[in-house]
This record gives structure tokens, sequence and C-alpha cells, in this order.
DNA sequence: AATGAATGAGGGTTCATTCAT
DNA sequence: CATGAATGAACCCTCATTCAT
């Protein structure tokens, strides 16, 4: 249930000598990848430093060396792992320009990184609200961002075929459909991120009133 | 935030008379009540048994006359919960017949729950798989049976309609848009459990294909 | 070097029955002496409450029933010790009216428990600034009633000899002098308090300018 | 609160070429002036070795090039402070033959020293006891020498003007009138050094029995 | 000389639970 | 039935110190 990201979590990363920024960015990926699975297998609140020190081979007391708390540590998981998703996503949206495609995509790219990243998406899900005041501000923005992308998309979507529906309900209905997806997924029955991305852009898109998309079974992502 | 479910914890509250098992059932539905609530702010570890019994104004020590573990605690609200949601889901299918509307009595019933007993679906939602194996398989006995019953109308559905989805991914993905409530409801932006079951159910049910259902406003439940 | 201080936690202490609250001050009691004693020799910092639980004979955690942390504990002891001593102090002074002879008794009364409760006095001596500001404030307060009490008797002292010093300065020194006892104090070599007290009191008394007090080895206290 | 005293911890300081041996004292000089400043706010114990090299500006383990352990460092400071002021006063007491002015001049320059070194002075004051045996015989040494001066000066003034007198108390007194300082000093209200070892001289001096020394206003130190 | 990384031991505090009353 | 008192285990975190570089 290894995490699989690949993490960049410094921008000055370009350089191929190993520095020491560079090692120590290495170190603390390692750790973040160990602890997201302690934190998707246990909870945040269920996992010890103990847990997450001998997940990842370092002394509790070492950890300190790479983020000052417990709270900090999955700070830093929700903020990278939301970094990476919509990284990813913004670079598949600039090769689209049909709104269709554009929601097919969001949702592709989103169960993709799921399913390759499940303990984190799981972290990101369900440790929700545990950041306190000053690290929940930092992470609520980025959701927002994320969220309010996806309101474009619709919006965009909406105008195009002209149909009407509440958006707000539509989004939250599209998250929940595959946010949900942790408490059930299991790759013998359901297939990979491209057929669920298909089956459930099926359900959602028809759902909000496309004529158009009923039946299109060769709809394409990426 | 205090749910306001009213229990039925022991079959032997017939009498009207105040028999002590009563008032040992009435105190453990108190209990309950406010455990879940706690349960729902600060999640099942998060949650000490001092917060539990600061909560419900009883001694800590007193707690235990009333179950065995604080496991056993969140094994009482979850099967609690989920027998109450049951039962009066069976009693509202009992008067429908239209398999569409079946489906929507059910989200209806789901909703309407969830909405009212928002700290009580929380925990169950959120704490899944905290419980043993010992208390855990009772709670995943009743859970796959709520799933078979939405199962059975899918199945019906589609056979009358003739519709082809892949039920399984339906049938989660409906959970999902249900269940993921909890992260975002708004009473006032979201109206109540009916508007959303209105909207939900025409969603989801346009979604997998009925050609039927799109449009169809008037739809009533219950 | 045991605390021998007689405590009177709780006023409710009249009845002679041993009520409950009667038995947890007095576990209380307990636990303050024996903490004022680890304190004393290791100095709050250096005191562990490990180290204090072994010394009162209980458990880490059952500590925690008696107080609510360390600080508190630190503050308990020295709220306590100033009540006895101002306490003591105020009923020995109804008893007298010769200003020089009150002088004396305050120098005597502070000798006389600063060695019978040489731990308590050293905490209280040492152990000063280390309480943050919710309890400090209370125990500063304490203090400078005391302090009042002694810029009082000298003030009382001035008119009536009609001297001319820094009561500020002169104040500060006899506590200075007093107060510094724990660093160099040893019976054998240093007599008791009585003794103390008539050093002292002579060395203090004459440097201030009383022309009458030198000389008079026959003024008793008390 | 930064202290101010020129440090000559090593003898070799002599030339004025930067040698190695030089910089590195220089160096330890400066740490252990920030290092004072750090006991005096938070005492020995509450200071960890992170506070110190912050304080200092140099890395954690960069410190232990210095000193061997955190011990070694408060011995450093006693040591070094001690041996200041003690130097200080035979410079001036060769210069004195009066045994009163002697007696002024020990006051004055403890004074002196104490309030331009308060950070010093009350780390000395404070950690007293808290060096083990080995660094503690060392500094107990000193302070026996250091104490001695006073006695012998006391002695001196006792045969000259024929008094009668424990010395003991008597000098334990007056250190107890110096060391307090540190509690209360405010250099508004109290004055410099000059002032407060005059006030504290007339108040010894006549206390232990000087009859000139009343009123004699104008007696002048160093 | 200087430092980042690392660690075992121990810090204060809270945990779920038990038991005599 | 109910509670105050008590506890061993575990919590997160910081300690003084070492060592390879």
């Amino acid at each position: 249930m290894a995490s699989t990201s690949t993490t960049a979590l410094s921008s000055s990363r370009r350089a191929a000598e190993l520095s020491s920024e560079n090692r120590f960015d290495q170190q603390l990926a390692r750790i973040l990848e160990h602890a997201t699975d302690v934190f998707c297998e246990k909870g945040y609140e269920g996992a010890s430093m103990r847990d997450l020190s001998r997940a990842s081979g370092m002394s509790l007391a070492g950890m300190y060396h790479y983020f000052r708390s417990k709270e900090e540590l999955l700070f830093l998981i929700q903020k990278h792992t939301f970094g990476t998703i919509i990284e990813q996503l913004r670079h598949r949206l600039e090769k689209i320009s049909d709104p269709e495609q554009r929601i097919r995509a969001f949702i592709f790219n989103h169960l993709e990184y799921f399913l390759a990243n499940q303990s984190a998406m799981k972290v990101l899900s369900h440790e929700d609200e545990k950041l306190s005041n000053h690290y929940g501000a930092a992470v609520r923005s980025v959701k927002r961002e994320y969220y309010a992308i996806c309101v474009n998309l619709l919006e965009q979507y909406k105008r195009t075929e002209k149909l009407d529906f509440s958006t707000r309900t539509a989004v939250l209905s599209l998250f929940g459909m595959m946010n949900w997806i942790y408490t059930w997924y299991n790759p013998r029955q359901d297939g990979n991120a491209r057929k669920l991305a298909q089956e459930m852009g099926d359900i959602f898109l028809r759902g909000i009133g496309s004529s158009r998309s009923s039946g299109k079974k060769n709809s394409r992502v990426q």
C-alpha cells in the first residue's frame, strides 16, 4: 500500500548534483510517503509518532529535524498532495478545449491520482479539519482553488450546452462520487482509472442533462 | 448540534411503568446521543472518555455501567443508527411499488436521516473500520444489508426500464454523492432534504439512463 | 530535610470527622510537602514529575488528580507557604505594640518559619518568577502584601524614633539578610531562630540608626 | 540585558597578533556572555543547549568545540566571573589601608560588579550547587577565598574598633543584603552602585557597632 | 573550526480502564 | 447505580550529546 507519488518538494531541484538541500528534501519526501501510508491505515489521531518513525526507519527524535510537529507533517502531506494533483490537472487542461472533454479530463485526473495514491487521497479526504487555524487556512485555500477549477469547468459546460442545474449540488455530488471511492475500490471488480472515469463521467454528465453524452461510448481522455 | 434521534434500544419498552431496565435504556440512549456528537466533532480516536463523560454529565467511571469499552460505545452507536435508518426505510418502501419512486424514496430516506442526524451519520461514515473484528463483523453485516437493499432497487429499475449500466458503480456513486454531504452541507444554500433528494435523484436517475426522469420536476417522495 | 509545616489547606476542616474533602486535602498536603523537598533539592526545572511522584509514593498519573500541572503544584506550594507565614505573623503582631518589638517579631517570625521549613522557604526564594502570568499574579500579590507589612512596621518605627533612612533599601536589605540564610545556615554554628533573630535584629536595628537599640541585649520576642 | 564584562580568559592574550588561540578565546568569551544572559533568564536547567546556541549565533554542534558539556559551560562562567570580581577587588584594596574604607571598598566593588553584570551575578547566586563534585569543588574553593577576604576585613575592623559581634553572622548578613539585590534592583528607584554601597555600608557598619560611621555622609570609595 | 543529521533517554501530560466505597 | 481515586501504558515532544563530513 505504499504511496508511489514522485515528489517535487523543492523547486531548486533542477540540477542533477546531490546538493545538501536535495538530500534533505529527498529524506523528507521519503518520510512523507511512509507517513501518508500510516495515516491512511490508522488515521491521523490513531497514528503515533512512534508508528511514523518506525515506518520510515528513522528515530523518533530524528523526525523532528524534518518538521516541527505531527500537525505540520500532516500539513506537508496535504499541501504536497494537493499541489501535485492541481499541477497535473492544469497540465492536462492546457491541451483540451472541448467543454465536455475538459470535465472528463478533470474526473480522470482525479481518479487516476486517487487510485495511484490511495493513501494520500484517503488522508486528504479523511483528515480534513484536523489542522489548526494556522495550517488549516493554507490547506483550505488550496482546496478552494481546486474546487473553483471544477466549478468553472461546469459553468462553461452549462453555457455551451444551455443546461439548467444547480452547479453547487452538481460539483459537490461529483466530488462525493469520486472521493467515496476509497471506501470500496477493488481493482479486480472496478477496473482502472480510465474505466471508472468513463463510467462516472457517463453517469454524471448525462445526469446533469447533456443529451449528447448519453451513449457516446468512445469518448476519450488524454 | 445535538442528535435528535428517538432511540428504540430495548424491545421491552412497551409498558409504561418505569422499570429499572427502562431507566437503564433511557440513560444509555442519552449517553449515546452525547457521545455521537463528540465523536462527530473530534473523531473516535480524538475523543477521550473524559470528553464523553463530560458531555453526558456522567462520571467517568459511571459510563462503564452502560458499555464495556470505548469501542463498544462506538459499536452501539453504529448499530443503533443503522438499525434506525433501515427500519425507517423498510417502513417507507412498504407503501411504494413504482421502481423509480422506490429509488427516490431510498435517496430521500437517506438524506433526511443524514441531515436530521448529521453527527450520527458523520460518525457512521468516518469511523468506518475502527471496530475490531468482533464488533466490526456485526456492523459490516448491517451495512451489507443496507447496501443490498439499494442494489435490489436498482436491479429492479434496470429490468423495468431495460437499462444498461454497472449496478455496482452506480450504487457506490450514489452512496458517494449522499455520504459526502457532511463535508459541505449548509442549510441556507442547500435547502432541506426534500430539495436535495430531488436534485440528487434527478442527477442520478438521469445519469443511469432513464429517459423519463429528465424534466420530471414534479415527482414526489412520500 | 522533610518539611514539617502543618497545613491548613481547607477552611472547612473544623469538624473532626474525616470527610472526603478532608481526605483529599490531607493527601494534597502530603504531596505538597514531599514536592517541596524535591523542589528544594533539585530546583523547579530540575525536578521531574517522576521525581515528585516517587517522593510522594503516588503514581505519576495519580498526581494529576490533585493539581492540573507541575506549575500549579509550585503555585500551591508558594501560596500555602506564604499564607501560613503571614497568618502566623498577624497572630503575633496582634499582641505587640512597641514599634521596635514589632520589627523584632517580624524578623523572628520569618527566621523561625524559615528554619523550621527550610525546603519551603528555599523554594519560595528561589523559584520566584517561574510562574506564568496566571499563577504568577496571585503569588506576587501575596508577596506584595507581606512586603507591605514590613514597610509599615519600618515606617512606624521611623516616625516614633524620628529616624532618617531609605525605607526601601532598608526593607530590601533586611529581606536579603534573612532570605540568604538557606545558603549557609548550619544549626551547630549558627544556633536557633531566636539567637539568629536577636543578632540580625541587632545589626539591622542599630544599622538603621536607633541609638537606643545598641547594647540592648535582653530584648525578647514573644 | 547583555553582560558587558570584558573577559580575560587566557593569559596569553598579551600580544596583539590574532593568534588562533586568541581567536578561540574571543569566541569562547562571546559564547560565555550570551550563555550568561540565557542562564540568567531561564535558569541553568531551564536553558537548553539550543537556547544557548541560538543566543550566541553558533550551531549547536559548534558549541562543543569550546566546552565539553553544558555543565562545564556553567563552570567556566562561574570561575571567570568570580575570578574577575576578586581580581578587581584585590586591585582596589591595594590602595586602601583604613579598615572601614576597606570594608566600604569591598561593598562597593561587589555592588558595582553586580549591577554592571547582573546576569552573571544572578547566575552566580542562583546556580549555586548545580555543579557536580568535580567542577563544584573548584568553584567552592574560589568562593571560600572570596568569603575569607571579607572575613579578614571584618576581623581587622573589629580589632581596630574594639567591637564585639559574631563575625560569621555579620559577613553572611552582608552577603545576603548584597546578593539579594537581583530580586529587586530598579535603577530608577535605587540609584547607582555608589549610592547603594553608601546606604548599605551605612546600615551594615553602624549595625555592627561602629559609632563613628553614623552620620558620616562624605565617606568615599575608590 | 564548524555544522547538519541523528539518537537514546527522558520531559510533562493524557489515555482507557479498574476498584473500593 | 454511581463515583473519586488511582494506575500502567502511551502520548507528543525536547533534551544533551555525538559523529561524519
